[in-house]
RNA sequence: GGAUAGGUGGCAGAGAAGCUAUGCGUGAGACUGCAGAUCUCAUCUACUUGGGUCCAAAUCCCAACCUAUCCUCCA
């Protein structure tokens, strides 16, 4: 299996730290907003990532932190009259609901920053204890030029770094570069007790610090989007490794691509956030699944409405096609496949760097073989077919859910629009599928084989 | 200015030296009670620019230009 390393950028072979186990770190959102599209395009390629890890027989830790004491959380409170917590726990509650419906329940477990202060506060000390961390007026700094690996991750040296971070200094410390782990008490905001007086964690600890209780000081894969990779993954790297001396925090750095909107990040200036909530309302979890892994996870992708209506396109043609499978019953058929070998070569290209898009493309292709010999298909061959189909979802998720309860009324229904269709009562039967559409339930006659799905 | 990833049809996107795939879109046909789905065929002035290497360059080398992201909070 290869893995495309963030840390000096290249492709290595991956070696799990402990043989079959993974110990696999995502970065997760600050709960001051609406869950965006960028959250989901991240959040939806790792869950495939530690969906595919398992069905290769792995047993994956997948931890993510939840940030949920900062800056913006804390403003958005008092814009709104509220105690942070408050304002946290509303989009921590609308954060999970999202992911929910995103079908991403790969995620072992999520840890809030604020319910591991006393960690956070004992790797400070440590790192202190360790000379790489000094107090001011109105904090503990990191000293970033003490650990001279910093800049390896984002590949700069630290001259650059020192220059470039010369502009605005609004905090009291030694040097421009060095980065904050413990915010002092301002005047109105919360604060836990510490060392240093009443104040909060710094936006880096608390990573490390979760990290740290789970996984120990080093581990395995460490994941988020590209825009994280400097300053923030950069000063994880510093705090654990400051205090560990081991010479990586995660072996395996995965870094997702942004979403772009119109070809520009989306941000609060523009006003082009896209909020997940709002495209559920015009498409189905599966179908923004697809056209999130539906490319490299390292690029671009420009949401646009085409690359959904596309996206939904390729979906129902995969899921019509599993339903055809389904319901197929025949004896006779001479299209054989091997079901093994075809699993292999899916898993071979997943083993590319996880390349989704790639497995897409040749996943494509098998149904477009298929479907070019329908007739030929046997019962026997369908279920291979089926068990192929089923094993790509079992990372993908890409094949519609539906209720059981929905399924047994159109069982129902289908099965009275047949008796019409046999005796040739068209006017019933076309009614019922008109009536049926007009509820965005869609039906497709394939001789006696009748199949359903519904659109949005 | 520095770092990273890129620049291939209307859009998306493969191709890492050998006639530029494929999907979406568009047009026609087959199948079907009709519709849908599926299949077949067709279609689209495409390799950023300028040099170089080579029998041969989208691909390798050099230079330039352009785009996105990071260098300030970000998934």
């Amino acid at each position: 299996m290869i893995i495309h390393n963030t840390l000096g950028q290249k492709d290595e072979d991956f070696k799990p730290m402990h043989p079959g186990r993974i110990n696999m770190f995502v970065c997760g959102p600050t709960v001051y907003d609406h869950s965006h599209i960028g959250h989901a395009r991240t959040n939806i390629f790792f869950d495939v990532i530690a969906k595919y890890l398992r069905a290769r027989g792995y047993s994956v830790f997948y931890l993510q932190n939840i940030t949920d004491i900062d800056d913006k959380i804390i403003n958005r409170a008092a814009e709104e009259g509220k105690e942070y917590s408050e304002v946290a726990d509303h989009y921590f509650e609308e954060y999970k609901e999202i992911m929910g419906k995103l079908r991403i329940d790969s995620i072992n477990y999520y840890a809030r920053a604020s319910l591991y202060i006393d960690e956070i506060i004992g790797q400070i000390k440590k790192i202190m204890e360790h000379g790489y961390a000094y107090e001011t007026a109105d904090g503990v700094y990191f000293n970033v030029r003490k650990f001279s690996d910093y800049g390896e991750l984002s590949n700069q040296n630290m001259d650059q770094i020192r220059e470039n971070a010369r502009g605005v200094i609004k905090e009291e410390k030694k040097s421009p570069e060095d980065f904050v782990l413990w915010k002092k008490m301002k005047p109105g905001e919360p604060f836990w007790e510490s060392p240093w007086g009443k104040g909060r964690p710094g936006w880096h600890i608390e990573d490390t610090a979760i990290t740290e209780a789970y996984f120990g000081s080093e581990y395995d894969i460490h994941g988020g989007g590209n825009d994280l990779i400097f300053p923030h993954h950069e000063a994880e790297i510093a705090q654990m490794r400051s205090v560990s001396g081991k010479r990586y925090l995660a072996r395996y750095w995965i870094h997702t691509g942004m979403v772009n909107i119109n070809k520009e990040k989306m941000s609060k200036s523009l006003k082009n956030f896209i909020q997940t909530k709002d495209i559920l309302k015009s498409y189905k979890p599966e179908e923004l699944r697809f056209a999130m892994i539906n490319s490299n996870y390292n690029t671009v992708i420009d949401y646009s409405t085409q690359l959904m209506e596309s996206s939904k396109d390729a979906v129902e043609r995969i899921n019509i096609f599993y339903n055809k499978m389904k319901e197929l019953n025949s004896t006779e058929g001479s299209y054989n496949i091997d079901a093994e070998e075809i699993i292999n070569h899916f898993n071979a290209v997943m083993d590319k760097n996880f390349d989704t898009r790639s497995l897409i493309r040749e996943f494509l292709a098998f149904i477009s073989d298929a479907n070019k010999n329908m007739e030929n298909i046997s019962s026997a061959a369908a279920s291979k077919l089926i068990h192929i189909v089923e094993y790509v979802d079992s990372f993908l998720n890409i094949i519609y859910r539906k209720q059981n309860q929905e399924s047994n009324i159109m069982d129902i229904i289908i099965d009275i629009r047949n008796h019409a269709r046999s005796r040739k009562d068209y006017a019933i039967s076309d009614y019922i599928r008109k009536k049926l559409e007009e509820n965005n339930i869609y039906i497709e006659d394939n001789g006696n084989k009748t199949i359903w799905w519904i659109k949005n």
